[in-house]
DNA sequence: GATAGAAGAATGAACGTTCATTCCGCCTGC
DNA sequence: GCAGGCGGAATGAACGTTCATTCTTCTATC
């Protein structure tokens, strides 16, 4: 874990790179030169370029969760809680668009797939905190009834799109903005006891 | 346009194998073999790769357009073109899953982007019902304001998430799932005259 | 209608390039 | 002086693309 920095130098470049160009789009060698190092090194450190990817995305991960658990509290009611991990989540890509990019294209790959299914069928070993969140919104009455892949497309699939659209420039998002955005998917989970 | 049917099948096979594989993992020559064509005879009808696929892409969105119009009208509320609008998409896409999944895998790609910027800023030749329809129900005073690539990413966003969720087996959408999430998208979008 | 010859479509082996990975000599710290 | 980390040239597999050749279709002539 506490290795040497060369295996934090290929990691940094190799997220970088990915982000910016794609896993095809990254050959070894660029990679090797960009972190400072020969192309033969980075093999001292990852058995290959794939276990060099899925190795970044668990680090990547777990530099994610516990920022978006900053200040998380289970006992606050189940919309306060909504609204904070999503703007968390926002707040979080803007100012890290590499992440972002990197964990977008993980998630577009077939490796990614297999990550996706083991989320939604809680078989993660970290006690998942976005599904306990639903689970209890559901049980609660506060979420409309729908499976619960349904209620994750909706409050993710939005934010999602658009830190995308932010990264690419098509949209600038500010704090007011990304309240909005927010309280928008809120609306679209949330079980409305109201008519239009 | 009605040339032979070599290059139907090239067209053919090209959907199949990189909806399933993807554009790296769809070599020329698997593409030959499935199309029942030599390797050469690919580029009788198409400059390259890139072209080929571009090509496909063309003619895919040609295809999906017709359908997704089909007893779509421009005089009616709002929110009804919103709901057909977006059944329509869905059940086309469940229909069609290698079409979704080519379409997916093209808007991740570098070329998709370009595509997509133009998409949002209207840039597109054919008249685009979809940012009629959103700029409909912005001027009505129907829609939440927020800028349209926002409306956008909430109305589709969660679209696309959950077919590819449906594809990939993690919930089964039926006529009912599917009207009730896209009511989900409209409840998103709508701006709510009441408060919770 | 039959046939020879031209035109162009189709083929797939071969080419050059790119890439992940390996190998081996070098250098550094002890 | 030596053990092990390191660099980067070497390797071979895989790929997109090309091109000399073969096959098919059409045309002109009798």
């Amino acid at each position: 874990m506490a290795k040497p920095d060369k295996r934090d130098e290929i990691i940094r470049a190799a997220l970088e790179m990915i982000a910016e160009q794609g896993f095809h789009g990254s050959p070894m060698a660029e990679l090797a030169k960009r972190a400072g190092v020969g192309a033969g090194t980075i093999y001292r450190y990852f058995e290959n370029k794939e276990v060099l990817i899925a190795e970044l995305y668990r680090e990547l991960e777990e530099r994610v969760y516990p920022v978006l658990l900053e200040g998380y509290s289970t006992e606050r009611p189940v919309r306060e809680r909504f609204l904070q991990l999503g703007s968390a989540l926002l707040r979080y890509f803007i100012e890290h668009p590499l992440d972002f990019r990197y964990l977008e294209q993980f998630h577009n790959s077939p490796y990614g797939v297999e990550c996706r299914r083991a989320k939604l069928f809680g078989e993660n070993g970290k006690q998942d905190v976005c599904r306990e969140l639903f689970l209890d919104g559901i049980a609660a009455g506060e979420f409309k009834e729908l499976p619960l892949p349904v209620l994750f497309a909706l409050a993710f699939g939005p934010l999602l799109a658009v830190t995308r659209d932010h990264i690419l420039g098509f949209v600038a998002l500010d704090e007011g903005l990304i309240a909005r955005t927010v309280e928008a998917c809120w609306d679209a989970v949330r079980s409305q006891a109201l008519d239009q």
